[in-house]
DNA sequence: CTGTTAGCGCCTTCAG
DNA sequence: CTGAAGGCGCTAACAG
């Protein structure tokens, strides 16, 4: 009813609004985009004009003259599994409560699904970009360098390198498990991952797991490494496969929660007693680690920090303030019932 | 080392190829877009030129001169939570193998949320749109008539409206499980949703939980009906409070799985036996529910599938296909061990 | 504080 | 099958 219908096919456009305020298009584009410099009477006026007629601002052609397109983006490997879902909860969030438009895509920890996606996003003009993880594609830099966009990559911490990172350290976090379990008496291990090759956390994990059993003069052979796609069923399948071993590990260390999950569950139809045949971490601290039985001992990852945190670095960086380097993310254990010492025999 | 450097400054613009190519941009316009009207010849330097200057069209000035953002939205009560996840995850891979970009954000179950995200991404011309459930606001359905953009509900099946919907029907979900429950003898039941009044789903397969109790002359106080915000940790609270009534119920049908996920697991804190002493139904069957004990029944809802023809129907009403209207889905009981005839007393 | 003037990069008739 | 010309809706200097 309202002066929507006045149109119907053809959306108001700039020029109608000024029209009917009695203005110049650039006013109106002023009062859009820097209010302050336009004087409260026309600013009335603009505004009752922009109601009346329903006007919505057409996003391309401001993207086009202004070569901002008030969008960000964000590629993670999965939109399902819990393991993202929430940082970007959190990311998506921060990042509409600035203004812009959240673009997403997820590559299945494909690289070349993942240039796919960024040069499209690319091509669509996004204004940053958060990625996740710290192997990419050389040529992704590149493009984003030469395209001046900013970007964050989540979920790690490479001082080395010169990318804005936002996360935690892998390696350590892992490496603080294996020496609880290593506290506790273990020297049997094992560890149930998600492909190293594609999945550079799982990689770091590993090596942290690896450095800090090297340090104590131990050592996992490959055959004790299991590396499955993340999920709770495979998780059940590793682990039945690594207490069939003729010398099953007293402590199995998974890269991912899910797998826990499926390890917990398994034991029980295996007939084993967690933690007192065999102990299992996790990582993450998702929902259920303290629901099941036993509770899960399991480091806890800042996940919606890590999701608010990159969209605020990225909107103090497109908003041109002081960015603060971001410092790595505290990681803790929690301590709960799925370790116990290993059992003597 | 590629001709990269040619621009590293200054993006190539489709007049840059056409030189390079020695031919008009119009026609280099037609390589992109309609292939086949261009001679092999010319495409093929055009190709060349292309490469070597590392070309990618600039999005936003084609949807302004086209009309066509080749971007699809969508927006989720939460891209937290599994309950949309698989949904999105399957919409985004369909969505991105049409050559589409995805947009998503989330409206936390608020209709004045989803109004503002939906007019920033129609302002951004989006060229159709995902919606979750069937209640939104006259005015969103006003926007996207006027603007002639297609949608999808989802998650819903209103026939006699004359939205387009992808899902099944909660309702007759919702009353086959209570159907199951009666058939097991149960006549006092209790029932964990979400809010009713935001959540239209919840507000469905409530009244199919009334209806089909209604058919048996039985009925539900509002007493045992809890709402709550869908985790597994209010499930818990939920069924405690149930169970502590004076008179509780045999029966906990859970609108939302992680409800029932909470309930199971407090049932054991309470010392209580599911199914023994109360039978619980979940809906959607998540992974855990074969994996938690005892295994959940639940209905199987189709979540991947609701995703994918989502995103099928919208493609092909944007392509212009003919597009044959989307039947509900098919929904599944899947009977485990959560379920048993109410004990005597 | 406001109006004028040029484009932004591409698509789309319309001719040829 | 290809080229030329105009404009999509808005922003960004530049004057006033």
């Amino acid at each position: 009813m309202k002066a929507t219908d006045i149109n119907l096919s053809k959306s108001a456009t700039m020029g109608d609004v000024a029209r009917a305020a009695g203005v110049a298009p650039a006013t109106v584009s002023r009062y859009l985009n820097n209010p302050d410099v336009v004087s409260p009477k026309t600013k009335h006026k603009i505004d009752q004009a922009i109601r009346a007629m329903n006007y919505v601002p057409h996003a391309a052609a401001r993207t086009l003259a202004s070569k901002k397109s008030r969008m960000i983006g964000a590629i993670v490997p999965s939109l399902d599994s819990n393991l993202f879902a929430p940082a970007l909860e959190a990311f998506q969030s921060q990042v509409s409560k600035a203004g812009y438009t959240l673009v997403v895509a997820s590559d299945n920890y494909d690289a070349e699904q993942e240039f796919k996606h960024i040069n499209q996003m690319v091509s669509h003009g996004i204004d940053a970009l958060l990625l996740v993880g710290s192997s990419h594609d050389e040529a992704i830099y590149q493009l984003l360098k030469a395209k001046q966009i900013p970007y964050v990559l989540t979920w790690t911490t490479t001082p080395q390198e010169e990318h804005p990172c936002i996360g935690f350290n892998n390696k350590i976090a892992a490496a603080n498990v294996a020496n609880y379990l290593m506290d506790l008496g273990h020297t049997k291990f094992a560890m149930i991952s998600n492909n190293i090759k594609r999945n550079d956390r799982a990689h770091k994990r590993l090596l942290g797991v690896r450095d800090a059993l090297a340090l104590r003069g131990l050592s996992m052979s490959d055959e004790y490494l299991v590396e499955r796609p993340i999920s709770a069923e495979q998780g059940r399948e590793a682990f039945r496969l690594l207490m069939s071993r003729s010398e099953p590990p007293t402590a199995i260390i998974c890269g991912s929660e899910p797998f826990a999950y499926g390890a917990i569950f398994e034991s029980k139809h295996l007939g084993l007693e967690v933690p007192r045949d065999v102990s299992i971490t996790g990582f993450d601290d998702m929902w259920l680690a303290s629901l099941i039985t036993p509770s899960l001992t399991t480091v806890r990852t800042p996940q919606q920090k890590v999701g608010a945190l990159a969209a605020d670095y990225l909107i103090a960086k497109l908003t041109g303030k002081d960015v603060a380097l971001p410092t790595p993310l505290e990681v803790e254990i929690i301590v709960r019932e799925s370790c116990a010492p290993p059992s003597k025999h």
